[in-house]
DNA sequence: ACCGAAACATAGCTATGGCTATAATTACTG
DNA sequence: CAGTAATTATAGCCATAGCTATGTTTCGGT
């Protein structure tokens, strides 16, 4: 019958668009972690990458592969995994957001480590315009708390 | 180096998590749509999912297989397809997870369109702890907010 | 300077979720 | 009621993301 309603089109490009997301989300989520690791130990390995990622080694090492087929990192065998300016650049943005959405959740009633984790899903789905609404609302939030 | 941080295998739950409600994604999503179909126009055909779902006939009919996998839903053979109890349950439960993602998202200042949309990525990994924080800000959201 | 252990890479398997092309079945229409 | 159109299923391809098992390379300690 193919009821072809207006809408469906609009749904459809709707879920089209969270795979998308989705399949951003990883390169995201290594991208991020490299930029922990390099902060916090001065380097990015693979075996570390892969416990916080909490995937096995090989798996690791494959999205590495991944990464740097996107531009986004680099890496010498046997010595570690290095971002590009453009995965840097990316980093922080992931980075930014995901502090954004968890202090929101977290704004909203959401106990600490049930947000840390729900944004851990979430934060790949959040859209400049849905991300800006969060921040609002923290900046309005804050000046609330601050009146008597 | 091997750096065993405590708070690694917590990280690591995380991610594990947050792939795992991916993996579960499609199904709520395509049990949600035949629900709605089936409210619509009375039946779900493998068509009109399709094209809802914004996916090829055949990405749609290999859905359904693992659907009756998973014990969510039956088909017959150029017939349609029909949920489970199981299956029937799941819908509900992801629509009303659905409008209420979207509810709070509007209701925090994104637009109706945008909310829509990047709810169809969020809502699926909203944890009940989540969720309930979001019914209670929509519930208490004209009383104690909104005080400038 | 070596040898063993640790770190990493590679091979090769599984499952999922896309796709196109084509076969099979049902439904409609004249 | 026959033939065509629409619908659904099947076959077979690709990429991703996970795994184990096993081969390489580097590092550290004696």
């Amino acid at each position: 019958m193919s009821n072809t309603r207006p809408s469906d089109k609009k749904q459809a490009d709707h879920f089209a668009r969270a795979r998308e997301a989705q399949s951003v989300a990883l390169l995201e989520d290594y991208v991020e972690m490299i930029g922990d690791l390099h902060e916090e130990l001065g380097e990015a390995r693979v075996a570390d990458l892969a416990q916080r990622m909490g995937v096995a080694q090989p798996t690791a090492t494959k999205a590495i592969a991944r990464l740097k087929r996107e531009g986004l990192a680099t890496s010498r065998r046997y010595r570690g995994v290095f971002l590009t300016e453009t995965g840097a650049a990316l980093a922080m943005r992931v980075r930014a957001r995901h502090r954004t959405v968890v202090a929101f959740l977290v704004a909203v009633g959401v106990p600490e480590d049930v947000a840390e984790m729900d944004a851990e899903g979430i934060e790949h789905h959040v859209s400049r315009h849905t991300l800006t609404a969060f921040e609002d609302y923290l900046a309005n939030r804050l000046a609330a708390d601050h009146r008597p």
